[in-house]
DNA sequence: GTAGACCTGTGTCCTGGTCACAGGTCAACT
DNA sequence: AGTTGACCTGTGACCAGGACACAGGTCTAC
C-alpha cells in the first residue's frame, strides 16, 4: 500500500500521511525499486490510532510518548489518563478565551454599527479600533 | 527608546516589541554608535494600536492590512468592519469546534473512570482511547 | 581595569500540517 | 517504439505569532 491508499482509506490527505510518516509515526518500507515508501496493514491500524487520540485533543508529542510506551510493551493507559487531563485543563482555558474574544468582537461590531467611517490623522490609526479599546 | 522599554510600557515582551519590527510595523531608527534600535513615542502609538487590533481578534496579516490603508492616508474603517466580520466566522467556528472538543474530552474522561489499564495487544495500542472512538 | 549584571540583535524553533516543485510511473494512443 | 498526459511520489520550504538560545555589547561598581 503506498501513501495515496493508505490516505484514502483512513480519510486524511497524502501530505497528512507523509507528516506523520516524517515525524516517525509510521514506519514503512522502502520499495528499492522506485523508492516509494510501503505501508502494511500495521501501519493502517496505526495510523487509525493517530487520528482517534487526535480527536480527543491529544497532541503530537502525547501521541508519541503514548506510541513509546506501548511499542515497548508496557500499558500506555496512566499516561492517556495523565494527559487527556492536562489538555483538557488547556482546552478550558482555551475555551474560555475564546468565548470572551466572542464575545468583545459582538460587542465590537454592533458598537460600530452607529458610528461613521474617519480617515486616520496623527495620534489615531483606525478610530474604530482605537476608541471601543479605551471604552472596554 | 530602546526595545526594552517599549516592551514594559505597553506591557509586552521584547520578544513581541521585536517581533513587530521585523515584519515591519514598527521602524525605529538605527542609532549608529552601538547599533540599537531607537522606538519614538509615534512607534509607542503604533504598538499599542496593533495590541488593541490584536485584542479584538484581528490577524497579524490584517493588521498589516489596515496599517498600510492608514498609512497611505486612506481610512482603514471600511476594512476593518469587513475584517472583523470575517474574524468573527473563523473564531464562531473555532468556538463550536474547541466546545466539541471538551465535550467529547469531557466524556471521555468520565468513561475511563470505569474502564481498567491494559497492556497493549497485537492490534490495540491503547485500549482507552481506542474503544472510546469505536463507542463515539 | 575588570567582574558581573543586564541588554541587544540575529537566528532557530515550535504545531500540525499544507503547498510548490521537479521528476517518476503507467496506460492509452499514434 | 515513441510519446502524450494524467497521476503519483519524495523532498524541502512555508504558514502564525511569537518564544528561546546564543554570542557579544554596554554600563555600573569596585
Amino acid at each position: 500500500m503506498r501513501v495515496n491508499q493508505l490516505a484514502n482509506e483512513t480519510g486524511v490527505s497524502v501530505d497528512t500521511v507523509r507528516y506523520y510518516t516524517r515525524i516517525g509515526f509510521l514506519k514503512p518500507t522502502k520499495n528499492p525499486s522506485n523508492g516509494y515508501k510501503e505501508y502494511c496493514a500495521k501501519e493502517k491500524r496505526r495510523m487509525r490510532f493517530i487520528l482517534s487520540a487526535r480527536q480527543l485533543g491529544f497532541s503530537v508529542s502525547d501521541i508519541a510518548e503514548i506510541l513509546d510506551t506501548a511499542d515497548q510493551g508496557e500499558s500506555p493507559c496512566p499516561l492517556a489518563r495523565r494527559l487527556i487531563q492536562k489538555r483538557l485543563e488547556e482546552n478550558e482555558k482555551g475555551f474560555q478565551d475564546s468565548q470572551r474574544l466572542r464575545q468583545r468582537m459582538y460587542s465590537a461590531v454592533r458598537d460600530w454599527e452607529t458610528k461613521p467611517d474617519r480617515a486616520p490623522t496623527g495620534n489615531m490609526i483606525c478610530h474604530l479600533i482605537e476608541e471601543f479599546s479605551e471604552s472596554g
